[in-house]
DNA sequence: CTACATTAGTCAAGTTAATAGATGCATTAT
DNA sequence: ATAATGCATCTATTAACTTGACTAATGTAG
């Protein structure tokens, strides 16, 4: 018989996959694990296993003895598109909690350690009024606790795009009260009261929209091997790395990497990689602040603007 | 009529999960996102529009002229039990293209930049051998490239764990080369050629199997206000965080975060946290690295290991 | 060693989900 | 005006899935 995988439903083509992910990652798999993931009756489960025997041939055998199927060496993946990015992306989410171990296809996996302190998560609510905001171009009075913190926590933002940075989410807003676009972080807006159409244009955050090349060289003290492998790991080209980056988001990579730290002030171990072109980023991003400023100045002293 | 969510079958939840994610992150969805998406035919779509309109009435409005449907407002989701994250999470593994955009249900969405440099990612046929090395209990000769390198690129390691770090992932293992426990860069190894059982136990890995408790509060320097919003941020109670890790993971932590260095060589806004028991966390690292030579030269003048 | 639970496979009968094909209706573009 | 798109709904048919009944291999508790 001809089977096209194409034309199978999406539900089948699902379940005969997470047989080929269980397969390929875990080498084995049972009847039970395809019931309970699905919720599909044993004679069903069957029938799948039957289907993708059919559909991969000797891909796998039944051991009566352990009561699993292993899987045989070599067979050829038809459904996995390969990447290994679905099997450590999962894992990364079920360490982080960001998934339950039930939703996602990890069965019988090693010991694994994520380095990573976890953070406050954002209440649902609050990030979706914030998308609303985004989306109907509206001005929103919120409750922010500021890092370095007047007294008073509100604040009226229009905000117009998302950040991550370091682990945080960022909305990236025009800010009423400084009269400048900032950055939030997600998880210190506490309440949103009160919304209007907002009156500034977007397109006059210039550190959003300009977009820089940071030049990312492996740090000169690193041995040669050192060097060539820091260009690997990085995936530089000639052992250099060309990142266009949102002036406004280069900050983050900057901090991130200690880029604009002196590079004997760390070990080169430790920074591994420098930014080449630091004053020129420095000095863009001056600049930019500098004609945001005063390209606001000229708006704000004609008229409100509203972009459509 | 009285539907029950649970009752029905895995394929039709997810559609109709699907319409209420639409509904609630984007507030519209048509139904051409549904046929496209799960590949069913236009008369099914508008049957699971149908059904999920009769589990969750005034939940969304048919906009003929622009031919969308619009969700109601404060309509009450029925499926998505999850939080924010699984908004965040898919934005996130959209952009950093761990997954494709059509495998995510991410529709109409406004910018997002992530500050990242992308790292090269590994061959999944690296990462299964680890898997199997390390379920199997096998040693394998590898091909690695060193950061500090001598010119040998050959090692023979015994791996038993995963470990992420930094946005890399890297894997624990006994060295025999260096009759030692170590975290080796899962994208810096090329090749593995030969394997056969291992003969260390994987318990005498001390700096693996002792955890300790990193006592983190926020940098002394911020303003009361700052320290409050540090300490939201990352979940803290009574303004400190116990986190308890693996030693050899705590490396990780400390250095990403420069929690290593004094709190005066950066800023506090830079900084942050600091770290409370440096001085027991150096001191316990060293003494367990000194505990586990010793157990190895014990055990290892006596016979080969093999841990059941 | 027997009895029993577990896991698997299969056949048959019946239900539900999904498709193809056809018709009508409203809106928008040409 | 005409064509094209998107939605709803009807009928007939096929594919997917379920329930129920029966068989077989293996491991374990008594």
């Amino acid at each position: 018989m001809n089977f096209r995988i194409e034309q199978l439903r999406w539900g089948v083509r699902r379940r005969l996959e997470f047989i080929e992910f269980r397969l390929f990652w875990d080498g084995k798999f049972n009847r039970r694990d395809l019931t309970d993931t699905f919720g599909i009756s044993a004679q069903q489960a069957s029938a799948d296993i039957a289907l993708y025997d059919q559909i991969v041939p000797n891909s796998f055998v039944y051991n009566s003895n352990k009561k699993v199927y292993f899987c045989i060496e070599r067979f050829k993946p038809a459904f996995l598109t390969e990447s290994i990015d679905s099997y450590l992306l999962q894992k990364l989410a079920v360490e982080h909690q960001w998934i339950r171990l039930e939703d996602s296809w990890i069965g019988n996996s090693p010991p694994v350690e994520v380095a990573s302190l976890s953070r406050a998560t954002t209440d649902a609510s609050i990030l979706l009024q914030i998308l609303r905001a985004i989306h109907g171009r509206l001005e929103i009075d919120i409750n922010y606790t500021s890092l370095t913190g007047s007294s008073n926590p509100s604040r009226t933002i229009a905000p117009h795009a998302l950040t991550h940075g370091d682990g945080q989410w960022y909305v990236r807003s025009w800010s009423s009260n400084h009269n400048d676009f900032r950055d939030y972080s997600l998880n210190r807006i506490n309440k949103i009261f009160g919304s209007r159409s907002a009156t500034i244009d977007r397109s006059l955050d210039f550190e959003w929209v300009h977009v820089i090349n940071l030049v990312i060289v492996p740090h000169p003290k690193l041995s040669k091997k050192g060097k060539a492998s820091v260009a690997r790991s990085f995936k530089m080209t000639n052992g250099r790395l060309d990142h266009p980056c949102r002036l406004s988001v280069s900050f983050y990579l900057i901090s991130h990497h200690n880029l604009d730290l002196d590079p004997d002030k760390l070990d080169p171990d430790r920074q591994q990689i420098i930014l080449l072109n630091r004053d020129e980023v420095k000095n863009a991003r001056s600049a930019t602040r500098q004609m945001s400023k005063e390209a606001l100045a000229r708006t704000l002293t004609k008229r409100p603007l509203d972009s459509g």
